[in-house]
DNA sequence: CTGAAAGCGCTTACAG
DNA sequence: CTGAAAGCGCTTACAG
């Protein structure tokens, strides 16, 4: 089966190329007649537009690119997933394409395989940052290359910037006043690489609510990112240094804290609370039930695709800029009753 | 700053386009000297080639489409997370870009956003296709258009069929041969939609490890695609129908079991065995840890990766068949002992 | 070692 | 309502 361009349909259905493009496009200015001898040819040969030709003349791809900091080799969690499948929908939803690149905050260029550099080649209409940090270089490169881009993560440095966010200050603070508030007022907070932003903004609200409400003890744990590090850090601080609640900044590494308290013998809820963020659907199954802090996950990709897909429409190249700072909700459940 | 081309990198280092090509492209046909001159001019411009020009001159993308079936909506699992990644790290180290297309074996070809409609667009190279079914349609249509893919589980209808997949029926048979050894002889099977080839091929091995090992009483329950199925059957059918192991494929829904068996206050594995398939990292901080059946997933990718990319650089229209069956291992921990 | 020219498969003002 | 022609930004035989 040889390929047909647009070029063969307008000879097999005998009217100019000119004609067919309009029909494929559904512009209203062709005769019902004429549309339909088109289409049927069209449907016959099942032929489809070659949209890399498309794309080039209209200097448009109709693609997203999205990067997920993998965290030099790590997979991505169950949220990342979960967002993914979101702005998957969403992008489909609104006739955009998604590409994924494996690429991270500490990007090579040189390379060409890269997704920036692949951006910049005009691959994609836009990107998607995840887990950004302060004086995030891929940031500075979309800026310079005047590529749309919306940062999942609030962004703190730029005046310009587009973002979606939590509210994780907010996160980080209701979840040490509902723990002090219960009676669990010595706690250990886990959290994320530091460079994080997100983290920071946990950490912050965290650290007022200790004080505010008045914990008698804290502690702060940076760098858990996986189950494993979760796992071993309680296993290994928790002796030395107990408390009576964990605050675990993503429920996927709740499993690690889990199994360590099982391991020492430790009863949650009754010796000890554990509350998490994200609700994953696996909190409602892990036992005791995981309390969690929930994201709006339909809302935060809504917003992303919108303040995105805005940018890349805009004809003036500067846009002002777009902040969406999101609510969420504590979902209580048998971790810290 | 205005986009440059390759036109205008030409101008501003005096020398023709050709040259410049040549010079991006590695050609060995260009004077060191002149190839010092443009890569300044393009150094100093920050210029990117336009990959999706390049792309419509070679009629080659560099993209691979990989498909993961939704389940009508559902998110993909870990396992499936896992694959991706890997599969992206192959790509990238072959110098191939990765697009996930939303699409599943319900297909909408009508739909210009399908992802099968775009690779007859010539927006990809080559497709991936995960959880193939009979008579799978997608199969149907990358065969009609002559689209190199490679199918990640066994493909039994086609002839000229490329695919790789883990031995699933010697998975079955090694799960049920495994727990009627050590006792277990009352096993319940819990796995995914009965139209998948896999479940398909693991529910067969399992079957005839049942009745050559003398199982007393097996049982087999389809459609457990999530955790939450998992834990309603569980909690729904065992009073009824009480048994001594559940073998589950899916790491993940085995996390419903475990939940449903504590609500019953049966204890793993002094009252009950439990064996997964996929040993997924959160096998190890289950309590009890989760014995599982270890799929190899860096072979798994690296064939994948192979099978498609030669089949995309062939000449010839018709490559012979490619089939690689992969072998795994059983993981051995508490949840069996 | 280097260049002029054609062409990949589309879209789009501009005429008619 | 329809068509001839130019052009998007590249690559590639074919000459020189």
């Amino acid at each position: 089966m040889k390929k047909l361009s647009m070029k063969d349909i307008a000879q097999l259905s005998g009217v100019s190329i000119k004609t067919v493009s309009r029909v494929l496009n559904n512009s209203e200015q062709v005769k019902e007649e004429t549309k339909e001898k088109v289409m049927a040819v069209v449907r016959e040969h099942g032929y489809q537009r070659n949209i890399v030709a498309k794309s080039l003349k209209e200097k448009k791809t109709n693609t997203i690119m999205i990067f997920i900091d993998r965290h030099k080799g790590d997979y991505w969690g169950i949220w990342h997933t979960r967002m993914l499948n979101e702005i998957m929908r969403r992008a489909k939803a609104m006739g955009y394409k998604v590409v994924i690149s494996p690429s991270n905050a500490e990007m090579h260029l040189e390379d060409e395989t890269d997704g920036f550099s692949l951006l910049a080649s005009g691959l994609a209409d836009g990107a998607v940052i995840f887990d950004n940090v302060r004086n995030d270089v891929r940031i500075d490169f979309l800026n310079k290359h005047e590529i749309p881009y919306v940062v999942v993560g609030k962004n703190v440095d730029e005046a310009g910037s587009k973002y979606v966010d939590l509210n994780n200050y907010e996160a980080g603070y209701m979840g040490g006043k509902y723990l002090i508030n219960k009676g669990y007022d010595s706690i250990c907070f886990l959290v994320g690489r530091e460079e994080y932003i997100v983290t920071q903004e946990r950490v912050n609200g965290f650290k007022a609510a200790a004080k505010k409400y008045g914990a008698k003890d804290i502690q702060v744990i940076y760098g858990i990112n996986t189950m494993k590090k979760a796992y071993e850090t309680v296993r290994r601080n928790h002796e030395g240094h107990p408390c009576t609640a964990y605050f675990v900044s993503g429920d996927e590494r709740a499993i690690g804290v889990y199994r360590a308290l099982h391991e020492l013998g430790i009863d949650i809820p009754s010796d000890i609370a554990v509350l998490g963020i994200d609700n994953i659907p696996i909190c409602d199954y892990l036992y005791p039930s995981l309390s969690s802090i929930s994201q709006p996950i339909e809302s935060f990709c809504y917003y992303i695709m919108d303040i995105l897909v805005e940018q890349i429409c805009e004809t003036t190249s500067r846009v002002e800029d777009k902040k969406v700072i999101l609510p969420f909700e504590l979902i209580e459940r048998e971790s810290t009753t």
